[in-house]
DNA sequence: CTATTAATAGTAATGATTACGATTCACTCC
DNA sequence: GGAGTGAATCGTAATCATTACTATTAATAG
């Protein structure tokens, strides 16, 4: 996922094109891994001081809602990241200093037994914690 | 884990016996899946109304340092649950209705060829999310 | 250009968790 | 069994991330 795809989904759902949105999406189009929320925000203030939380957090959920990002709860924060490859299914290892990601292709939900009988699965998460090269 | 083999940990360890810790282990023990903190602290008040959020998230980090519970981050909330099998390694199915849990007992570590050069792996996670037969 | 409706700013509220000084209590040693 | 000592707790305030709300602003359609 790019940014300029992202924008054909916005405009598909009619959202409308601000800076905000513009910042928002450029800043994680450059990142390769996963950003908190508040960081994001942090961005959002060298070019609008005055950006409130209210759209911070509204842009992000409404972007993961479209799957223009990826979402996931790291340590209590929510972090978010570009869509990898909208459809295809897959996991990360995450490196636990700078949030950079790595693509784990295969799921274990098709190697394992899953032996659950009578359950109805809604969905799962497989994360690999460390250290990236550059960070160790 | 039962409540008898933790209270032998707490004693290697020179923490001394107190109602509060009797409490929430004895609660915990009966449960088989995972608690808020929040939870737990709900159930201290029964006995001691007067329980402080200090008492609840100190004796509950501390016994998960001391393997005598499993904790995990659930949609932001911090969620404990007794050790099943100390020194196993094991992952849960997690009921998001009741946070009742069933034992998975393979890895996808062992299954999945996680190709990751130059990277320190540090941990993982895996749990898979629904509902249980008692919550459909 | 104007209307209309979404989007935002500014700020207050919430919810979970952490922090801390003062008090109480579990255990040790006599 | 009773005093002494440090751990454990209480009561409460502070923090941090996130949510909520109202008045204002601005993006797009016509």
């Amino acid at each position: 996922m790019n940014v300029e795809k992202a924008w054909e989904t916005l405009k598909e759902h009619s959202f409308k094109r601000t800076k905000n949105r513009e910042a928002i999406l450029e800043f994680l189009a450059e990142r390769d891994g996963y950003t908190a929320a508040m960081d994001v925000g942090e961005f959002l203030k060298k070019d609008n001081p005055g950006v409130s939380f209210d759209t911070i957090y509204r842009n992000l959920t409404t972007f993961a809602e479209l799957d223009i990002l990826e979402e996931t709860d790291l340590n209590g924060e929510r972090q978010y990241r570009m869509h990898c490859d909208p459809g295809v299914h897959h996991h990360h290892f995450i490196c636990t200093v700078c949030g950079k990601t790595k693509h784990i292709p295969s799921c274990p939900m098709d190697h394992i037994a899953v032996n659950l009988p009578g359950v109805e699965i809604q969905g799962h998460k497989f994360e690999v914690y460390g250290k990236c090269p550059q960070c160790q």
